[in-house]
DNA sequence: GTCTATAAATAGATAGAC
DNA sequence: GTCTATCTATTTATAGAC
């Protein structure tokens, strides 16, 4: 996922993916805090010396995994967003690809949820600048929602949040439930995808119809 | 906000209570690896060693962290369940009494949040209980209200991520955001709490209006 | 109850051989 | 590109004086 650059990739292994995803999954679960360098080493099964090898530092490799991740989630709305198609269904795609998002990188949710909890202490601001393109991204949509007259008149920083909240927060409590080791709650059990799509696609229509609504 | 138990409190300062509220924040702030025991003394303004002559370790004063949290939030909300009204009228009480957890409690959505994103590895079983009294008592007043006829046929564990998720997400964005040194985001302007509150009702009714809704 | 000093373990980072 | 060995700083935790 992150660009290569060096020479020549040995065709059984790519060591610096390698690192990346282990050092994706693990910042994700725990923190950048709650992870070692040598756990990222021990995860990829290579050499604590080989990750300064390829990264500069321990930081640096976190802002590239965090980098990666908004980049994604950034171009695809984007393009989401600038599509021909009427705004209510833009919305409905917009909420589809975040839940495909978080199925290709597992570790976007809960970063993502940590990050904003902290206010991004540890970004740059090319990389928070890239955080705003997801809000820009749907603030497009409902702005041109409204034109329209399908959406209602609302806040958008709070339409914004009712739904990536639970999408981000259902997401990161899938995972961490999927962990081995995890109490069993009832609140932990999965939901399908599908079902979850459409759930938050309903929401999200009922959430700005204007006035009477019918479903 | 933890109980006390000491002889005697010098009416001056209460030490204790000093640590405890210096480790909520910052436990909150940047997560249990994130703070030092040093940086937590440094807060509190009081010795290192103070701290762990009123707590076993650092692990058991986050703990209790968690559970005062929890305690509070699991008791107000179960209260709320209970009472007599009609359950739109209790789930409305459910949000606002989130919203005053939050303002009491400010340390609460982001350890929340961590906690979720986590799977909740260092809380003991009796928190983790906790936990799911919170999920209970949102459950009693969906199942009621569906009974009642107010509240459509809903995945309990969907519509609550739908509600808790905004509620948590956006106190803790608020919060970090409101922290000194912070890049002003566009997404990241204060939302006055009554306009919070109002908007979170109304997109609860919305989400689980049956049929044709009018607002 | 409060502080100083320090032990013991861990974590980030690098030098240098291969 | 990869590994071993190691240096340094930080961090949890405690012993013991006051």
């Amino acid at each position: 996922m992150p660009a290569r650059r060096s020479p020549r990739r040995s065709p059984a292994r790519d060591t610096r993916e390698d690192v990346f995803l282990a050092a994706a999954e693990l910042f994700s679960a725990r923190g950048f805090d709650g992870v070692g360098v040598d756990d990222i080493a021990g995860s990829a099964r290579i050499n604590k010396a080989m990750i300064y090898y390829h990264f500069e530092d321990k930081l640096a490799l976190y802002r590239e995994v965090v980098r990666d991740m908004l980049r994604a989630v950034g171009t695809q709305v984007a393009e989401i967003a600038s599509r021909p198609d009427p705004a209510d269904v833009r919305l409905s795609a917009f909420i589809a690809g975040m839940v495909t998002l978080a199925d290709q990188r597992p570790w976007f949710p809960p970063l993502m949820l940590r990050e904003i909890a902290e206010g991004a202490p540890r970004l740059d601001p090319d990389t928070i600048a890239l955080m705003k393109t997801v809000f820009i991204a749907f603030h497009r949509i409902l702005a041109e929602g409204q034109q329209a007259g399908v959406f209602r008149t609302i806040n958008p920083v709070l339409a914004y949040m009712s739904i990536i909240g639970p999408l981000l927060v259902n997401a990161a409590r899938e995972r961490a439930a999927s962990r081995p080791g995890r109490v069993d709650f009832p609140m932990f059990v999965d939901v399908p995808h599908p079902e979850l799509i459409s759930h938050m696609q309903q929401a999200a229509l009922r959430l700005l119809a204007p006035e009477p609504i019918r479903p």
